[in-house]
DNA sequence: TCTGTGCACATTTTT
DNA sequence: TGTGCACAGA
């Protein structure tokens, strides 16, 4: 009990005691959630509660991970089921199953089965989709799914673009995956939501055995989920959340931040503990940071402090380019660790979208700064991995569609797609599965002989094959490989084939592991189960000493020394696609402060000027969110103006205005780097946008003095973005004041001769 | 049935 | 700029 309590703060130690009743933990950024729910579940073990009633929820199999480990740290042994929502209700669908129309040993189709499905029934509905990709039809489903709206309860959605349309695209896309005997993502939280509402025996038996349930992320948890956590807390309602709705991201895959906010109005009795100091960040980060999140009217306001040292000014700086942008930042890295101040693995680099990446390697690969990419195409989801497993699968569950396509055409084996659509529809006359209508092949009269003969060939081939099910899988892919000759195909001198045969060896390893810890009866469904709830086999190595890249919204749960968040402009953060959408747009802001919130020591906030996007170079606008930061805590840093003052540079587009900014703007205050190197660094490059490059601009939208409004972003060809503060007079007489970021501060215009044009949100954004 | 080429298109992605 | 998909030809 000592250990457990021991150095906790009085806000920490109130949850963790928290035993009976709803609890609601609202933690903010770095105040030490996890290590309050793990504490908690100790303190439940140590009060005499047993381990088996104990349930712990998260989203990640990695936040599992890290659950169990600390549990398993302060109370050994004790077996307190902690997983991710998804591996919890597919575990209680695999005793439900018939109660929901599968059979116990259904396939887990991942986002890429369940893509191809949807692709095949459009096909077969021969529906028009309006100009819309099947991906809009995918997410109307899904968000219909997390909803817990059922295909036969599905009506149109006035407004969708494809309202008409999606529910019967829905009911044949469901339909598919209940004959193939598979469960979607989605399906596995909808089917379990609906067990337990429509089950009260059932529900009542699980609400009993798990009376304290603990849930992490708790922002991120959709209306299924909800749904889940309260038909297990109603007659022993201990559940208890933690989260923080600033951090809420996932918004655009279902999650309902209104989970979080009234939480309160649905369990009346709660306990709600707010955790508000911040043990990560330099007190000027924090502050820059709420300040930040203040912007956002949808949130619980909470006050965020630290005693942490007040730290370095965050940095704001404006580069010319996306280049020098990059350069910039691999030089600070380089030169810190040259230095000896730092390592490379103190710095993490932020963007919000993974194409933003690519100047930044090159960057990096230049100035011998080894680096680590978090995303790319995972180990699961690479072709032959999918091939293979597809032929796991597809012994394990016979009526898996999507597994059968994939195997028979892998390798190629000729029979192509005109064998195939015959071969499915004979499948759907007789109401049989593809793999046997293989069998009775002889017996499909569109077949001609060619066909029908490579047909029972991959039957005796599959006969083969499933006498071994039931063995150890490393053993199963074994003779899939050898039986098919799968490794045949690929040519061993190209450095694909290699790295594809090496992909190869190590689902044989991850079998063998598998294998070799397995207790349970049924390997290859337990295995496959596993390999689809699990994604991260190329984890985000902590312990390398190399720089991270990733998005933001991978940085989520992370924390780093040095943190850069590049790319902060209009149309990229906020992005285009969040334009005219206030929740959007929030969420967008939530981004950026998690981004923000991962930052220990220091952090830079950069834009540039010009960006080359999709091959184009556009001239960009900084990002609203910059002037909603506090100037008082940060140091601006203008690296166009810094670049003029070169040898021979060209000042005339100096104004007096821009002069009086004095040192704020110099490169001067850049550590680890003088403005005399910079300046050479970058010499050989124009410093000035031709007229050409000028000329390729769009022309600015003008508009009439009285449209201007209050509030509204401008943009000034010279001071760069600013919002109206006020406004006076009418006509040729109107005047606004404007508030300048980067440093030019407020200003004075006579509008209908200023060059100051109004800034449709994201209208101009670089991916225009 | 397989392979190459042109064209449209373009966030984020816990499971 | 880069990729993935559709369609055309061997």
């Amino acid at each position: 009990m000592e250990a457990i309590l021991r150095g906790l703060t009085e806000a920490q130690r109130e949850a963790v005691c928290h035993v009976e009743g709803p609890l609601l933990v609202l933690a903010g950024p770095g105040s030490g959630k996890t290590r309050v729910i793990t504490h908690r579940i100790a303190y439940l073990l140590a009060q005499g509660i047993p381990a088996s009633q104990i349930l712990a929820l998260t989203f990640t199999n990695k936040a599992a991970e890290e659950m169990r480990s600390r549990v398993q740290a302060l109370a050994p042994g004790e077996p307190v089921w902690i997983g991710t929502f998804h591996r919890f209700c597919a575990r209680l669908l695999r005793s439900y199953a018939p109660l929901v129309g599968l059979q116990e040993n259904y396939t887990i189709y991942d986002a890429e089965d369940s893509a191809r499905l949807l692709r095949r029934v459009l096909a077969e509905l021969k529906m028009d989709l309006l100009r819309s990709t099947p991906e809009t039809a995918a997410t109307a489903i899904s968000w219909a799914k997390n909803n817990l709206i059922r295909p036969e309860e599905y009506v149109s959605q006035p407004g969708h673009p494809l309202g008409r349309v999606i529910p019967e695209v829905y009911r044949a896309y469901h339909a598919a995956l209940l004959a193939a005997n598979a469960a979607d993502f989605d399906d596995l939280l909808l089917h379990t939501a609906v067990l337990l509402r429509e089950n009260p025996e059932i529900r009542q038996e699980l609400d009993a055995r798990y009376r304290f349930i603990l849930i992490d992320e708790y922002q991120d948890t959709n209306l299924a989920q909800y749904a889940i956590a309260r038909a297990l807390s109603i007659d022993h309602p201990h559940l208890a959340v933690t989260g923080d709705p600033d951090q809420s991201i996932y918004g655009w895959r279902g999650a309902n931040l209104n989970n979080i906010l009234e939480f309160e109005r649905d369990f009346p009795q709660v306990r709600v503990v707010r955790l508000e100091q911040n043990y990560r960040s330099t007190r000027r980060i924090l502050r820059v940071a709420a300040e930040l999140i203040s912007h956002n009217i949808k949130r619980k306001q909470k006050d965020l402090y630290t005693e942490n040292g007040l730290g370095r000014p965050v940095r704001l700086v404006c580069y010319p380019t996306h280049q020098d942008e990059a350069r910039d930042i691999a030089e600070q890295i380089a030169q810190s660790v040259r230095s000896g101040q730092r390592r490379y693995r103190d710095f993490a680099v932020f963007y919000r979208i993974n194409a933003l990446s690519r100047t930044l390697e090159l960057a990096l690969r230049a100035a011998g700064v080894p680096y680590q990419l978090v995303h790319g195409v995972e180990f699961f989801q690479r072709k032959e991995i999918r091939d293979l497993l597809a032929y796991l699968r597809l012994l394990n569950n016979p009526r898996d569609e999507e597994a059968f396509l994939r195997a028979i055409q892998s390798p190629t084996r000729g029979v192509g797609k005109t064998t195939l659509d015959r071969l499915q529809q004979f499948a759907r006359q007789e109401g049989v599965p593809l793999l046997e209508a293989v069998r009775r092949a002889e017996k499909i009269p569109t077949l001609d002989r060619r066909a029908r003969a490579k047909l029972a060939e991959f039957a005796q081939l599959w006969d083969r094959l499933a006498q071994a099910a039931h063995r150890p899988v490393e053993e199963i892919l074994g003779l899939v490989l050898s039986e098919t000759g799968y490794r045949d195909q690929f040519d061993a001198d190209t450095e694909e084939a290699q790295q594809r045969l090496a992909n190869i060896e190590e689902l044989l390893t991850a079998c063998r592991e598998f294998d070799e810890h397995y207790t349970g009866g049924n390997p290859l469904e337990d295995f496959l189960e596993q390999a689809s709830l699990v994604s991260d086999t190329d984890p985000w190595e902590a312990e390398q000493d190399t720089v991270t890249l990733m998005t933001l919204h991978a940085s989520k749960g992370l924390e780093f020394p040095v943190v850069y968040l590049i790319a902060v402009e209009q149309g990229l953060l906020p992005h285009e696609r969040s334009r005219d959408n206030l929740d959007e747009l929030e969420e967008e802001r939530r981004l950026m402060f998690v981004g923000m919130t991962r930052a220990q020591e220091q952090l830079q906030i950069s834009y540039a000027r010009y960006r080359d996007f999709r091959g184009q170079r556009k001239m960009t606008i900084p990002s609203e969110f910059l002037l909603e930061l506090p100037r008082a805590e940060m140091e601006l840093v203008d690296l166009e103006s810094a670049m003029r003052i070169g040898p021979g540079e060209d000042l005339s587009l100096e104004t007096a205005e821009e002069s009086t900014l004095g040192e704020r703007t110099t490169g001067k205050k850049f550590p680890g780097s003088s403005s005399e190197n910079r300046v050479a660094h970058l010499s050989g490059r124009p410093k000035l946008r031709t007229a050409a490059e000028l000329a390729g601009q769009p022309p600015p939208p003008t508009i009439s003095p009285d449209e201007f409004s209050h509030g509204m972003l401008v943009l000034h060809p010279q001071y760069g973005l600013g919002r109206i503060v006020a406004l006076s007079g009418s006509g040729p007489q109107r005047r606004a004041t404007v508030d300048f970021l980067a440093g030019a501060g407020r200003k004075k215009f006579l509008l209908h001769q200023s060059p100051l044009r109004p800034v449709q949100r994201n209208s101009n954004g670089p991916s225009q």
